[in-house]
DNA sequence: ATATTTATGTAACTTAGGTTACATACAAAA
DNA sequence: TTTTGTATGTAACCTAAGTTACATAAATAT
């Protein structure tokens, strides 16, 4: 058992340790896995311990919006409020590299929470965290125009150069790759980013 | 201290129960009162007895958009994260009629949820109540059209006669009184509403 | 009864962003 | 080297929704 990645790991006593031991159960997946789809109802909260997953809402149709990435050492709010609640995923679970972590059963995770007042704060903390990021979606899609939101995008993956496509930023941010393209463009017209095939900078 | 219509407090041991009627504090507050404001680290939760509570995200500018609106025997999720976490509140709340409540400080809380596995039971199905709602508003902003949110604003009243007005209607979608006019005009020429100064019938 | 406020109707215009269609450039594979 | 796939550029068009401006009707106050 190896999560030290998770802030709660090394303040829980022995008892709550023991339970965890007994219960987690290791699993692995493969890149582009569906971990759980929108609308299920989930049975295990996932701890991640290597790789990324992204968490995305779909409409009816083929559109779709992340929500935002995971990683290690971050506790899924969507998977977490599914299991916890016994209610349907708000949104879509998909691997975005390979991954490993463990698996913690429903009825074990309630126990659990029960049990350590330092995992029950870890809890209502990501509860807090999701929250907030969901909150700032809306004040996205509500109050700002892509060209802000691509910027802020690339900003936050912390370097110079981003190693993306247009198409891959209009999934992330629920638009069309051409709408994109146009709206880099514009940006790189105003000496904001410079583009190049499979990158961009940031200026 | 009357909380019967909050669910978790019928199922309180005495130790609990005593413990929230030493640190309560009833409070009033007159209608169209701001509680707290986006931004703010709130100290306090509040259990609405009656009334009503709006919570909307606003913009740097005067544009706004209601997240949900608060009714007795609920708790409000925003107020709750802002003093749990001491985070920033996500958005501000605003009294509809006059209300009446308590107040609990966060110290309190956090010992209360400690102390009693059904209050954090309660505390863990807002906070996946609220969330839902949030992913919906993200839902709706990204992927429906102004007519088909008014229609389910106006079904979500659940009556055939809805008294309200088009400005109401348009803060609460965080649209304009000119383009929800235009949009429910059009919704009645497709029979589908019915409109009247200061209400709109449901056909 | 008249004036004022509040709610609604509607036209004309603007803009952001989505859609379709096609061209081109670069990279990888054969 | 030729072929194929992937990434990008760009034009032309469409639509939902926001903005400004003004008219009118209903309710309320004086």
């Amino acid at each position: 058992m190896n999560l030290n990645n998770y802030s709660f790991y090394d303040k829980l006593d022995d008892i709550a340790l023991a339970f965890l031991k007994k219960h987690l159960k290791p699993i692995k997946a493969m890149k582009n896995n569906i971990l759980f789809f929108q609308g299920d109802i989930c049975n295990n909260i996932l701890f991640l311990t290597k790789g990324t997953v992204r968490l995305y809402i779909q409409s009816d149709y083929a559109d779709e919006i992340t929500l935002y990435q995971l990683n290690q050492g971050e506790q899924c709010i969507v998977n977490t409020a599914s299991t916890i609640s016994e209610t349907k995923a708000i949104g879509s679970a998909v691997t975005v590299t390979d991954i490993e972590g463990y698996l913690l059963d429903a009825k074990s995770v309630k126990e659990l929470a029960h049990m350590s007042h330092e995992y029950q704060n870890f809890l209502f903390s990501i509860y807090t965290l999701r929250m907030n990021d969901l909150a700032k979606l809306v004040n996205d899609l509500k109050f700002k125009k892509l060209d802000e939101r691509i910027l802020e995008w690339l900003k936050l993956r912390n370097s110079k150069i981003i190693h993306t496509t247009h198409e891959t930023i209009a999934n992330e941010l629920g638009s069309t790759r051409v709408v994109v393209s146009r709206v880099l463009k514009r940006l790189e017209n105003r000496k904001k980013v410079k583009l190049t095939r499979g990158a961009i900078e940031l200026l």
